[in-house]
DNA sequence: AACGTTCCCGGGAACGTTTCCGTTGATTTA
DNA sequence: TAAATCAACGGAAACGTTCCCGGGAACGTT
């Protein structure tokens, strides 16, 4: 070879220079058992020398599998899903797969766009965290099913896909939350709640109404603030609600930027924390440790719940287990300077 | 399965129905100009029928092309770099391309691991950003160049290569940094470096020195602190300063992350910001705004960065361009209350 | 001695495209 | 009028694998 584009050494090469048949070293490189201890040997020095590796194309032609399973997550900036996703790379990348990573935005709509391009990319199974509206998507999910592409829902689930889903009991580490905050002796606690349309949105307010009812509180309209996912969200409706007059003892919020910000917006009005208002927050970020005063906030096994997803992914594209259950995982609420006026501050957690 | 696998329609199915050939259905498609209009037509009709798409696989196959660019960074869980992935993704999802995300860890082990996977996948080109070590993986950069895959540097290069670069001119904006500290009358000023190797390390450290010496201050080895580039780095280091009676004036942080724990050391010990010490931190984070008070910090033009460093890759990929030029992006530094006594607290930008 | 088995291995089709090399009839050119 | 160009298409090889279908030794088994 003078100078010219290197080619790939393919597996014809190997079997020219041994003289023996293509059939036998791919037989030999995949292990088979009709092939001769010697001959293998011979294949697998051979292969080493001509520093032979697969072509993957080639591989996924024939046997119609491309070792790439799709991820299609609602955004990448909060190193929320970054977390899942260094679980999932570990055990997927350990057992031969690669990962192909889509970002939907929050939008139903490039959501859709995303799950048509991952499947038109032959990918062998798709992990996905829907975005707010994943109902909007029902039909794409399960015609996806249909056409033989296991899905695996994680966190953001769509309730109505039979489906495996992994996820973490919302309802439960809500109420834990909320109970919290009435122990603590919080008198007026209001919940400012997600996105209405998202599953979790819906699981964590019951959490909190539920805490509310056991303790004999009465629940009206305005326990419950509509708010978005934002910073900003939780600063406006909580400026909103101190300057009307509905200061409130506690919040607690379906996330921890809501969450921050509603501090935020509580300590420019002059409020103490956690004397005046106490916080607590969701899914705990590193922001919860850096605000001050630190956040009590419920904290996710998310590297955990990456391993849990993509293990199950794995199982139904190998067609074991055609159960599609729902994994629920442990969390556990951190309780921080934000609702206790003495705690220790923990460490965060990656759950 | 009783419904049989749902096979893809091929070209072929197409060919069929039409009653002509598969290569005029692939030229079809492919617009090329010995077709006809109306059997192009009559063919594109077929195939939104038939719900036809294209197998990637064979096509790969023949073309050696993947349409896939792989990528490598060195990790996912700070905002940082999904942010510049998400300018990338909007490139390149609009070429045609998808993206193969890879995370080193900041090992040069595992980076070197993900080159080799990213090789093997028969990636089109490769984006990446390499960690702090990155000289001991010149050797593969290079037989990767050399095998006909192109890469592109971006943030974090390795200068010896010689292949397109995407940076901010670090030198000089961290010496408007510290020339803005130097302004504000802050007197010793020190810099707590990044990891030795890092070539981000060197430069910023250079435009450090430089507006120390322009400004006639003297700078001694106790004016650069070794630290890593985490949070508890900049805390350990910032406590040790204070209470071995060093306790300097402002603090240059070679990123937010330390800025932000030498912050929080430094209120810790009771000190006043930035009334008796100041801080300036680099690549603004969001924590930048959450901390209090907020930091000072040099904002990134992140997804443009992305942008750019995708169409480079893809331009490089065609061919064109054969050139290999740095390109240096502008950079910004947004004073808040860490480090002047008045200003406005700039809300947080992707730049 | 005839017949199974078991052990290895080769031939070649298939996977779904692209693309090179024709071929044909129609039109233009010398 | 013969030759050359052209527009529009078909045939088939190629890409690098896997895998089905054999088939010939070597080895027992009756």
């Amino acid at each position: 070879m003078p100078e010219t584009t290197k080619k790939h050494t393919t597996i014809k090469d190997i079997a020219k220079k041994l003289g023996i048949s293509t059939s036998t070293v791919s037989r030999a490189l995949s292990d088979s058992w009709e092939i001769k201890k010697e001959t293998r040997e011979l294949v697998l020095k051979a292969a080493a020398e001509l520093n032979y590796h697969p072509n993957p194309m080639a591989i996924g032609l024939v046997t119609k599998r491309s070792h790439t399973i799709g991820l299609c997550v609602p955004e990448l900036v909060h190193s929320f899903f970054p977390k899942i996703i260094t679980g999932m790379q570990r055990t997927l990348s350990e057992a031969g797969y690669t990962i192909l990573i889509t970002t939907s935005d929050e939008s139903y709509e490039t959501e859709r766009k995303n799950l048509l391009l991952l499947k038109q990319n032959l990918v062998d199974g798709i992990l996905i965290s829907t975005t707010s509206e994943s109902h909007r998507n029902a039909d794409l999910y399960n015609e996806i099913l249909n056409s033989g592409t296991p899905i695996v829902f994680f966190n953001r689930v769509c309730s109505k896909i039979d489906a495996p889903k992994v996820v973490i009991d919302d309802t439960r580490m809500a109420y834990i939350a909320v109970k919290h905050l009435i122990e603590q002796g919080y008198e007026k606690i209001v919940h400012m709640a997600g996105p209405r349309d998202l599953d979790l949105t819906k699981l964590r307010l019951e959490g909190f109404l539920k805490a509310m009812k056991e303790s004999g509180r009465t629940v009206d309209e305005s326990s419950v603030i509509d708010t978005g996912m934002f910073i900003d969200d939780g600063a406006r409706e909580m400026e909103r609600l101190i300057k009307c007059g509905a200061k409130p003892d506690a919040v607690f919020a379906f996330n921890d930027p809501v969450a921050i910000g509603a501090m935020k917006a509580a300590k420019k009005l002059g409020l103490r924390i956690p004397q005046d208002t106490a916080f607590a927050g969701f899914s705990e970020s590193k922001s919860a440790l850096i605000v001050e005063p630190a956040l009590t906030s419920v904290a996710q096994p998310l590297s955990q719940m990456g391993e849990v997803a993509a293990r199950c992914i794995i199982d139904k594209i190998n067609g074991r287990d055609a159960s599609n259950p729902a994994i629920v995982l442990d969390a556990r609420l951190n309780i921080r300077d934000s609702s206790a006026v003495r705690c220790q501050n923990l460490m965060p957690t990656d759950m």
